[in-house]
DNA sequence: GAAACTTCTTGAACACGTTCAAAACCCGAC
DNA sequence: GTCGGGTTTTGAACGTGTTCAAGAAGTTTC
């Protein structure tokens, strides 16, 4: 059985997810937080550093549900533009609980302090596993992407996606349509857009772009 | 000459923008800035509504003088992509003082809910006058862009602008040097990249980005 | 010049995230 | 059982952004 410490922390843990899910980021106050759970603010604060931590929960947590649902979403789809397609769907479906606070999430998300923050070390495994996502979006891919591109794409589709996610944040169409539209408009031009790297003009560019992309990236 | 009020303003204003550009901007409290411009937090307050507001004075003065200074230096250049160049560098030159702090001034720009962001209602005429300037870039080119890419260019521009802008907040290197370099890359590539435009298969791919991105944005 | 009205200024007060010294609880050693 | 030391829990207190009722200063009207 679980140990007294580790039944406070998820509670604390669980019931702070909910009420952001619930009342959104801002409103799930860490003495509400505290009170709903039955504890002390102090109390939370012992297994919590801050806010901001409980957000890395969350994190973690819809990370994992989309793991799982883009893996069951690209099963038997064997072109690119499908499997990209059904895994960005997969994120959204995943994120729309939040979708109110999600703006307060990426603000949060986008310091460079923020142990949240997607590039920072703190992250490094949540941002392993979503990559690995995107990897497995190439790797299934039949006809497979172009050769030069097989290494760097996981992360650039990857990159796309957290601009889809930024650009989900704003949408305020109903039931995120406008989200929806742009991801079932992009997977195709993206996989059309990558066969046209046969073509030698076309291949010449995007080989600096691809190295311009390693260069700058450390 | 101005009214006591306008002068209270401006000495808020004033005080707030050179604290933040000299601590920061989570140090600079609206007590430390009242008590600097030695007014009451009330008063600060009666003429800026929060802390962002402050912030968006900083944003439309950073504004402005990457205007001038970009007008100032695509003078004379006629090429695309020493135009784009000359102008991206400028409005690093004119943020440099605030790269300590450009991460809080993302994460406060960022939520939708912020008079500053970029997207916002409040910051339309900011906004404008930053599309502004890249279509400035757009407009004098020669050779000109392709025809059809003409009225969308600029806002494509722009918004790559804000990528490079979230690029350099997170660019720890000496002097900003990855960001420089990821913009000596980007230019000359937009530039060579727009001229595949003229082959017929880019083309066709072309459009449907084009017609995306127009249906995508209401 | 007094009265009425608007604009400007004040500082105490509120709710928030966060900290921390102290108390309460737990559990093995004797 | 009780002592000692670690773990867990508490709630008051701090500094923050923000609000607001009250008053001061300025302006218009007669």
């Amino acid at each position: 059985m679980a140990s007294k410490s580790e039944q406070t922390r998820r509670l604390v843990a669980d019931v702070a997810l909910r009420m952001f899910r619930d009342i959104g980021f801002e409103k799930t106050t860490m003495r509400a937080i505290a009170s709903e759970a039955g504890v002390s603010v102090g109390n939370a604060y012992y297994y919590f550093a801050s806010k901001d931590e409980l957000v890395q929960e969350l994190y973690v947590q819809v990370q994992a549900e989309h793991a799982a649902k883009a893996a069951q979403a690209v099963e038997g789809v064997k072109d690119l533009s499908g499997r990209l397609r059904a895994t960005l769907h997969a994120g959204l479906d995943v994120m729309e609980p939040y979708h109110r606070f999600g703006a307060e999430f990426i603000a949060t998300a986008i310091r460079p302090t923020s142990a949240v923050n997607p590039f920072s070390g703190e992250s490094t495994a949540a941002r392993e596993a979503s990559l690995a996502i995107f990897r497995n979006v190439v790797e299934g891919a039949s006809p497979a992407a172009p050769k030069k591109l097989r290494t760097d794409l996981p992360e650039l589709l990857w990159l796309g996606y957290m601009g889809v996610a930024l650009f989900w944040v704003y949408d305020t169409s109903e039931d995120r349509r406008r989200t929806r539209k742009l991801i079932d408009g992009m997977a195709p031009l993206i996989a059309r857009g990558l066969s046209l790297a046969r073509i030698p003009g076309v291949s010449k560019v995007l080989d600096d772009v691809l190295s311009l992309s390693r260069s700058v990236r450390e």
